[in-house]
DNA sequence: GCCAACTATATCGTCCAGATATATTGTCCA
DNA sequence: TGGACAATATATCTGGACGATATAGTTGGC
């Protein structure tokens, strides 16, 4: 089977809420979707120059008083059909590569206080990023609330709040292990 | 920065505990590491290949009574070394691509009965695994109890089972809002 | 005796990420 | 007033990573 650009999927449900220039997309995409999703510039725009070319979305110049040309992307009536079916195909399984696990798991040949320093570093960085979903889930959410979207939207922060728990005692856990633990026995 | 490739860096860890062949070594990943770590052949042979030529790695022909001819890769000096300095430093953060989030967000555009499949599966996976790793935890890891490797070994499954179990939780929580409180209010 | 499954090697296309190049405008502050 | 810097906005290039595919001998079951 043919390898599915997701980026392109990605651009056309983007596009879908409304027309927007590739420096729109990647901002909108850091901004809302960003804990589970990325986009680069350098997959953004050989996927809008192959959407234009197949008719899914059309580009249009858009006039500017200051900087360079702005191009704005809107999605046609053929690409909206496109994504209605790949909303409905099974997704597919994320690909995982966690270099701190690969680290760990040869723990025997590093030092201790290396692993120490990392996990450290990932606890303060997963408890950042439960501060950054309790201020989202506060200020900017509740505003959405009765719209058909909110409780979607909700769905995904929630999913990173469980695993980013998760991931938070997991940090702890260890910790302890590896400061207590390893002397005693 | 020069970018990093992770695949070599594996391969030399892999590769300190005992000569493999690329077969060897691609089961050893799937069998081990797998949860957290991936490699295909398609980046295992390009990376040898560089670590054969910068004399990180030695190839040597194994004798074979049977099957095509078996390459054997082990590890030099200079191969330990480097891998000790890539141990010690900070790992660079995953990078994730969820692609099923990436449809529960734009929810409203697609159909709830699709949403609830996608859920149910992934349910099934996670809980799949989540027996896989009782089994590893009772009938592999147990065996190992007093090794060096064992705890970093364990607190590697450990995080496995802690994520896993959040997404559980997160799907069930999610399931019961898309076929119940959907209907409500 | 043939087909399927496994062992084992290897390459190709393409997707994806990050670094980099270029240019204009607004803002801070010395 | 001038310079540094951040933000807006375009676009390309390199190389790492992934999945499909090709090839071929061995083993075991029907």
């Amino acid at each position: 089977m043919a390898k599915s650009n997701k980026t392109e999927y990605a651009l056309l449900v983007i596009l879908s809420i409304e027309p927007m220039s590739c420096y729109d997309i990647r901002s909108y995409v850091q901004q809302s979707i960003g804990f589970f999703w990325q986009e680069s510039y350098g997959q953004i725009y050989p996927a809008l120059r192959q959407l234009t070319a197949s008719k899914l979305v059309a580009k249009r110049k858009a006039q500017t008083s200051r900087g360079p040309a702005r191009y704005v992307y809107s999605i046609t009536k053929a690409g909206r059909r496109k994504f209605a079916n790949w909303l409905a195909a099974e997704p597919e399984p994320e690909k995982v590569r966690n270099e701190l696990l690969l680290k760990l798991y040869f723990g025997t040949m590093g030092n201790p206080t290396d692993h120490i320093r990392h996990l450290e570093s990932l606890l303060a960085s997963q408890n950042d990023r439960l501060k950054q979903f309790a201020q989202i889930e506060k200020h900017v959410l509740r505003q959405y609330e009765g719209v058909p979207d909110y409780p979607y939207w909700r769905s995904t922060l929630r999913f990173g709040q469980h695993v980013t728990r998760a991931r938070v005692r997991w940090c702890q856990e260890t910790l302890e292990w590896l400061k207590n633990g390893n002397n005693k026995k």
